[in-house]
DNA sequence: CGAGGCGTTGAGGTTCTTCAATCATGGTGG
DNA sequence: CCACCATGATTGAAGAACCTCAACGCCTCG
């Protein structure tokens, strides 16, 4: 939870135009007239640690960012020190919509690995909207692919058992992971600890390390250089009693 | 879980210009023609009974509504048939924006009680975007409020115990009716079975019932004629571990 | 070498689930 | 008017899932 912010002085970072995420199968074409004005929009490419408060909670000025690169999650504590985990970010992914729609932000956002951030004023946020409803829509549509997101993390946690919570989960990063061209021999980075795990599960520490520990012996992963490796995608979808769910490319603001 | 499509025939229902509404604390004001633009873009007023599908989990085709009257919640299912609701809707709410801006219902949509629909046709909902950046900065506004109550659901379910989410549930209800000016002597109508709870909270009926009598029977509420009453909200709030959460009034659109 | 972060494991207790039976209410048809 | 049925709420009993407490091992880093 260190505090930092090491604003890299090379404020253009990739030109957008010449993005390399945008390259990538999980998203979708743009015509150049909508990235450039993206490109004005962008006041800063910010690097910072694995562990920094993004945003913190209660917020009020948070800016609005894309998540270059790096894992992230967006997370809200009780007053008593317990965390929900709610959802983790990927590379694309929009962080802080909500908190620079809504006046303040009701959630706080942490890195998990070293973060690059595309940074937005939040302030021009409506600008955006009054100029580019193109990207307006999108934006809109980002938001609506996040709660749909949640939706699944909170039926995972409302209604299935503990070993079916970790395959829905695996599975829901596995196919993430796999759009963005992170999955190479059906294993990708996994920065995740079992207290994060715990965290977004809503499970305690010490059932969900049983837990996990007894499916990785059954053989359905295996965990190695930080890298999570799928060994039964199948037998694993069906455990987490997932419906099919279809994978159109997605805008990339 | 009936279908039926009582469509009203009687096209204008209230004007938007007089929408009553519109006159509650939770709202804000609007300029006179934004409300115009919504009342050329409303195509009908819909009167569905209780328990009617609105939208459909799949389903392709859902307009955008307001819920005008009544209530809704929207859910998701397993293939095994365990249900989650994800969060209830009343009156002002939008209904299935998520399905609009997505390609297909990721979740269902039920009616609890009668409920009256204002109609948006979902393919002029990017005419909107381009026509009123205000409206669309509205629309996504209040798509980043219904984020930030499922934001809240999850971290009950994932993180308090039956007690506390039962707390939680009822004040967040409360204070979501109070602003819409339905309650009075702190109680409020209140359609819910313990079935719904159950599905809301993440517990089984009978744990359910059972906790839920016991609060009521410790005085924390009372529920009578179909309407609730809350005895203590300040100890239902300190029950719910809730943080204090500012009420500015919300668009309607 | 010590400290701290992370993961693992055992033991015992609590919460919550499942199964099953009962009861209250309201509507319907004979 | 009453028998019948459906829906919803309640309660007891037994067991499973999950939690807390505690101890220990492994590794990295200073």
């Amino acid at each position: 939870m260190v505090m930092v912010s090491t604003t890299n002085r090379n404020r253009t970072g990739v030109p957008c135009l010449a993005c390399p995420l945008r390259l990538k199968p999980a998203f979708k074409d743009k015509p150049d007239d909508e990235i450039r004005f993206i490109q004005s929009m962008k006041v800063d490419h910010r690097q910072l640690p694995a562990g920094a408060d993004i945003i913190h909670p209660g917020q009020e000025d948070a800016e609005l960012y894309t998540l270059f690169s790096g894992w992230a999650f967006r997370y809200k504590s009780l007053p008593d020190g317990r965390r929900q985990i709610l959802n983790f970010l990927l590379p694309g992914d929009l962080v802080g919509l909500q908190a620079s729609l809504l006046s303040a932000a009701q959630h706080g956002i942490e890195s998990l690995t070293e973060v690059e951030l595309c940074v937005f004023p939040r302030r021009r946020t409506y600008e955006l909207f009054a100029r580019m409803p193109a990207l307006a829509y999108e934006l809109a549509w980002l938001g609506s692919r996040e709660e749909s997101l949640i939706d699944e993390n909170l039926t995972s946690v409302g209604q299935r058992n503990a070993q079916e919570r970790i395959a829905a989960l695996l599975i829901s990063l596995y196919r993430r992971a796999d759009a963005l061209g992170l999955v190479s021999e059906d294993s990708f980075a996994f920065p995740l600890t079992q207290q994060h795990l715990a965290d977004a599960l809503g499970l305690s520490l010490v059932h969900t390390s049983k837990t996990w520990s007894r499916l990785r012996r059954a053989g359905l992963f295996a965990l190695s250089g930080g890298r999570l490796k799928l060994l039964n995608p199948r037998l694993t979808e069906r455990m987490a009693l997932l419906f099919e769910s279809e994978r159109r490319p997605r805008p990339l603001i």
